[in-house]
DNA sequence: GGCATTTGTCATGCA
DNA sequence: GCTGCATGACAAATG
């Protein structure tokens, strides 16, 4: 009895034999696939319980390390994960896919970071102090004298001089208000500069017409008010349609509110006249033109809508010059941002998927260790098994077999023979 | 003032 | 050909 089970143990371990210790290639396959045979017959397997004790012939070292090394070598989450496949086995190949989980997977902090990113800018505070300051005394002239002089953000030369606004801004003194003192809305020369065709004089419904684009929104006076009533009034006491221009715009149009919003917060520490007007180029080009819409809509209309919008005006050459630099640079504007929004969502993506590759990096090298240490603890049973069966076996004579003159060998019908060494059995 | 980062702009290519 | 979008490169603004 004891000999057949030691047989039976035998001829499973011996299939085991060809088994060599794994190569120092960290991507070497066939280990890995052979501990599938050695889990089923020899109960080897990473995830089943220990349950034969080690041989005390087995080197004691090694039972040392099995049996306290085991249980990290595969931490409970890993073995009790029946999805661990679809972590650890996606090939590189699949990286889009895997990015698109990465992209569901973002730490919502990060993501809320990268959501905000860009939404602050620097332009914040523009109509917060053009809407201030436009009405203070001289202080427009300042702005568009400013905007003559430097070159900062102007145009490096890359539109056709003629398509360029940028000359037409040299004539604009001319277009300001003789009066310092009065606002621009109150201008009266803005249809000897833009005039609306005869035909939509007095028909535009401005309201509805900023009310009809999502997004944007038309605030009354009343609500606009708080901000700076006495500025406004003028504008709130006309009473026939006024030609809005960029600069009433800014103020109107949501955009300018948000701006309008965070002045306000600012508004007790505004101490003086004396604060420069911070319209970016576009704006005081735009006002300096007397473009009359907004930049927004300018910027975020369809080409359709936009198109029907500029043939409701009558606009010199250096407006309309003006107006689609507004579009083109307004548009790529966001387009930058977006695409640099999108790089680092991808440096994001990116990094996720270098630690989950690292960590399975490092579950596959433990997963090595493991394997060869198992293998270590099978080939003393070998030989422990090897022994017990030589001692068991004798010839005719009643001698026993000696393990340096006979091996076993197991042919392709499952039988194990014992043959001489150096002699290969028929059909190996 | 030097430096790194952010932002706007232009040029270019593609759809 | 026009338009919009994406992106690299550059420069100015900003902290």
């Amino acid at each position: 009895m004891e000999m057949d089970l030691a047989w039976q143990e035998l001829m499973a371990i011996t299939e085991l034999q060809e088994f060599e210790v794994p190569n120092e290639n960290p991507f070497e396959a066939i280990p890995y696939l052979s501990m599938e045979p050695m889990v089923s017959q020899g109960g080897f397997g990473m995830s089943q319980p220990q349950s034969e004790s080690i041989p005390a012939t087995c080197d004691a070292h090694s039972a040392g390390v099995y049996e306290n090394a085991y249980p990290e070598m595969m931490p409970p989450y890993q073995r009790l994960n029946p999805h661990m496949d679809m972590h650890y086995s996606l090939p590189v190949s699949h990286g889009s896919s895997r990015m698109l989980a990465n992209t569901q997977a973002l730490h919502p902090p990060l993501m809320s970071l990268l959501e905000h990113m860009n939404m602050t800018t620097r332009s914040h505070g523009i109509v917060k102090d053009s809407v201030i300051n436009l009405h203070c005394t001289g202080q427009i002239k300042q702005a568009c004298a400013d905007d003559l002089e430097s070159d900062s953000g102007l145009s490096l030369g890359s539109s056709p001089p003629l398509a360029s606004p940028e000359n037409a801004v040299h004539g604009v003194p001319s277009y300001l208000p003789a009066d310092r003192t009065m606002g621009y809305a109150e201008s009266e020369s803005i249809g000897e500069q833009c005039r609306m065709r005869q035909s939509l004089l007095g028909s535009v419904d401005y309201h509805q017409s900023y009310s009809s684009y999502p997004g944007t929104s038309y605030p009354t006076t009343a609500n606009m008010q708080p901000i700076n009533q006495q500025t406004y009034q003028p504008i709130a006491s006309m009473k026939q349609p006024v030609l809005p221009t960029a600069l009433h715009d800014i103020q109107l149009n949501s955009a300018g509110l948000t701006r309008l919003g965070s002045y306000q917060s600012m508004y007790p520490k505004q101490k003086s006249s004396s604060v420069p007007v911070h319209l970016n180029r576009d704006e005081r080009r735009a006002l300096a033109l007397k473009i009359p819409f907004s930049l927004e809509k300018i910027v975020n209309l369809p080409v359709d809508d936009f198109s029907e919008l500029l043939t409701q005006f009558t606009l010199s050459d250096a407006q309309l010059a003006l107006v689609r630099d507004i579009r083109r640079r307004g548009k790529n504007k966001v387009a930058a941002q977006n695409c640099r929004k999108r790089k680092l969502e991808n440096i994001v993506h990116l990094e996720n998927e270098l630690g989950q590759l690292r960590a399975q990096r490092e579950h596959l090298s433990r997963e090595r260790l493991e394997f060869q240490q198992n293998l270590a603890i099978i080939k003393c049973r070998l030989s422990d098994l090897y022994t017990q069966v030589f001692s068991q076996l004798r010839d005719e004579e009643g001698h026993l077999y000696s393990v340096d003159e006979y091996s076993l060998q197991q042919t392709n019908d499952g039988n194990i023979y014992l043959v001489p060494r150096n002699t290969a059995l028929e059909g190996e």
